[in-house]
DNA sequence: TGACATATTGCAAACGTTTGCAATATGTTG
DNA sequence: CAACATATTGCAAACGTTTGCAATATGTCA
């Protein structure tokens, strides 16, 4: 243990000047004689002397810190590969502004004494509920936090967030389906306290409103986003007297626990049945057949995310309100023309 | 911006007792009269009182806070779901014992002056280098680190960490394409400066030497870890003359590129090539066909890693070592008997 | 050289806690 | 009731910085 670690006193003593002066020197304050500044800052570097990250918060009312709260639904679901990919986002943009990312893998129960406590100058939430009422209040209360995806639009609710094009990208994804001759589409979706779900499931919707043609909405699942339950509503769906000829699955794990029931059942994609994946995974391709694929564009939600909370910070508001990033349909091997029966 | 949060002044005056009666109260220290206390914690909650961590940490020479450094060797190299499992076994056991996590993905620059400047009050590093002097310095130091896999028994470097039973498995694995009759078997593994690569390979060339057989070098190929690595890597081995009838590729990541390689190619698994994963993805088994795997147990690594740093910070020292924790072949369907050429 | 402007430096308060010690209140025992 | 033990409380120092303000040094100009 470095039991007695220098400090600002032990640097103005060997350099002979006084704390204040050696402070300057270090933040590189206008005002300090070039080679005082010279004489401390080398000194300092023998000493091996680093300023105290609490000491300077605590004066400074900032800590350098962003927290990010990921939600543990459950045990598993932070495998989901969107969360990694949010945060090397997250990571980039920032490290290169400076701040650390303190990272609480949590079922949220304290995110706002993470703020409160001072530990962090701001949240970011990802993977919000739209009934989070602590991030509401939060925000409310006018500290800096940026929600992933956020909020219905006509909620009222204006917590800066990021998100991508799901209704766009789903309409398409629907009407290309449909243009394959699909009718008797599958949709597993996530809870439908997410905005991901409500927003991806009114655009399925509206593609079938659109055309004229009838929702079977028994086909449509409302799932935790687990793999397992990918699992067993893809089975249920199987089990259906009349089954879906495709099915589209709401997030990366959905997708693996579906595929794997599909798989169990030795059933041929895209021959018996049609699978398209929303995610982010780049494995995809790799699959056998490679999967068709809403692929959603989070690394680049996370460094927007944290270019939002960062302006919060420092700006002490933030007024971008909801931006939305591109996301693409790519057409691989797993869906195909539907199955005549 | 909740521009004057209350401090226990306030509670204080509130309650008209002294700081020092609130702090013990808050606190659960003893000698504070119980009706006081609980006065005390009424107010506290009444005006929405949260202990300002910083000023805390600053009297307290803690701040309850772990450091996680994850190098960031290639741009995407976080994706392997190693991290994200490794993230989540730490988080679990540091939430338990009311640690944050503070996540760095860096290329190691600062990794000291996290400590030095008191972020953190320990480093868990992952994937470290075998060359790390920045690490074994900070051991050296006395300073609470943890590394996940370590350093070779042999290096004489005591920094305690956790590892999977690497020599064992991959004996095991090699053996086992050996008996379905490969002689030829390729190995894609990691830089050399990782204890990973280093055990890997040496438990490889181990069957060789104790079968009496000859092991072709040229079957072996150092990687970046990297996807692109394995794709290419995989990709040379093919062009071979004599080509490798079974390949091992040491990661995830690894195991990906070299999958869309024989993809690309219109090959076979396991009919024109065997394929071997060692990783942490539960993918595999969703893989068509599905992947024989050595399972490296990485929730249980960051779980182990979690507490011997607690450990470490709070016994004041951990002589704990080097911490092994079982692996498993599991034999699926990408393992098959040697092609007769 | 004197008068002023400006650059450099130091002093001391402030940030919000915890904690050793002394002071006081309360309880117990003979 | 005295004498002591013990439980409760408050005082004030300490943790390591930053920063406004006053003090001093240095430079400039007439």
């Amino acid at each position: 243990m470095v039991s007695n670690a220098p400090t600002i006193k032990d640097v103005a003593l060997k350099a002979g000047v006084s704390y204040s002066t050696v402070s300057r020197a270090i933040n590189g304050k206008k005002g300090v004689k070039p080679e005082i500044r010279e004489r401390v800052l080398k000194i300092a570097s023998e000493l091996n002397y680093f300023p105290h990250s609490s000491a300077k918060a605590l004066v400074q009312k900032r800590v350098g810190v962003i927290g990010v709260i990921i939600p543990r639904t459950s045990e598993f679901a932070f495998q989901n590969p969107f969360y990694s990919n949010a945060l090397l986002g997250l990571s980039t943009i920032a490290n290169a502004h400076e701040y650390q990312l303190m990272l609480s893998i949590n079922n949220q129960v304290d995110i706002a004494s993470l703020y409160y406590r001072r530990q962090v100058d701001g949240i970011i939430v990802i993977a919000n509920r739209i009934h989070d009422n602590t991030l509401i209040k939060l925000y409310e209360d006018g500290i800096p936090v940026v929600a992933v995806p956020g909020f219905p639009p006509g909620s009222g609710i204006a917590i800066p967030s990021v998100n991508s094009e799901n209704s766009k990208s789903v309409y398409r994804a629907v009407s290309y389906l449909m243009g394959l001759g699909h009718r008797r589409i599958g949709f597993i979706i996530g809870k439908m306290d997410s905005w991901y779900s409500i927003e991806r499931l009114a655009a399925f919707k509206k593609v079938f409103a659109d055309k004229g043609l009838e929702c079977d909405e028994s086909l449509i699942r409302e799932s935790d986003f687990s793999k397992t339950a990918g699992y067993s509503f893809m089975g249920q769906l199987l089990d259906l007297d009349q089954p879906p000829t495709s099915v589209i699955c709401m997030n990366d794990t959905i997708t693996l626990g579906a595929l794997h029931q599909i798989h169990s059942r030795n059933l041929k994609v895209p021959d018996d049945i049609s699978v398209l994946a929303i995610g982010c995974s780049d494995m995809y391709e790799l699959f056998n057949p490679p999967l068709t694929t809403i692929k959603t564009p989070v690394i680049e939600i996370g460094k927007t995310a944290a270019k939002l909370l960062i302006k919060a910070i420092e700006k002490g508001s933030c007024d971008e309100g909801q931006i939305i990033l591109p996301s693409d349909l790519i057409i691989r091997e797993s869906t195909g023309n539907c199955p005549i029966r």
